[in-house]
DNA sequence: CGAGCTTATCGTTAATCGACGATGATATTT
DNA sequence: AAATATCATCGTCGATTAACGATAAGCTCG
């Protein structure tokens, strides 16, 4: 449970990480970079990371996108653990996947 | 020029970093992550890291593709100031772009 | 010069992406 | 319970991708 009034402060580490399987390397990190290959979905994780606020609502009025485009990204993102989200209440709470997004560092840094 | 008889131990800076435009950070980022999107090019990638030898041919060789695909996988490489090719002869010498791939490093590392 | 090898480009086709509006699901409030 | 608000999903459409075979372009060697 998320504290009630003050929306998503830093989310609880999610357990499942989207994608279990390591078949093979080259698969999972290009599924981690495609995730971030989009100008939108990058800009997604700098508000995140920058903010603490993460209320999709917030998102969509930040972004000149549509609110059904941005939520496409951010389901995107979150399939590919870079990103976790939270019911709070109506809104969700998405916040950055600290686990995901080192996973994409240590993949690409390790190149 | 490079050795002739031994094909392009490690290739030449290349000047040009394929593009210069330092737009937008995210856009540099999505263009930089979207190159290596997908697992054939990662291998590649990969590949040209450990083997010195980077004949083209080699490559088409080393993968379940037809040299016209894995050509073009390298054309994207190219295009995004990854990798660089120089001709060698009938050949086409190909290695990673040191310098191309610290700036995707670099973006990534500071997300 | 002409044959042969290597690589890039062209043209095509099926599949996927990206964007949107409309609709549906869920929780809160009146 | 009904109305409202927030977000996800559906269906659609144009554009892009990925793959291939075929062809063109460039170099080397006989």
């Amino acid at each position: 449970m998320v504290d009630q009034q003050n929306i998503c402060r830093t989310c609880e580490p999610d357990s499942t990480p989207a994608l279990a399987s390591h078949a093979n390397m080259d698969d999972s990190l290009a599924e981690l970079a495609w995730a971030i290959a989009h100008p939108a979905r990058v800009k997604l994780v700098r508000l995140l990371l920058e903010r603490s606020s993460c209320v999709c609502g917030e998102l969509v009025g930040l972004m000149p996108l549509a609110q059904s485009t941005v939520s496409q990204h951010l389901k995107i993102l979150k399939d590919a653990g870079i990103v976790q989200g939270e019911i709070d209440g109506p809104r969700v709470c998405y916040c950055v996947n600290i686990a995901g997004l080192d996973r994409l560092k240590a993949l690409v840094a390790e190149l």
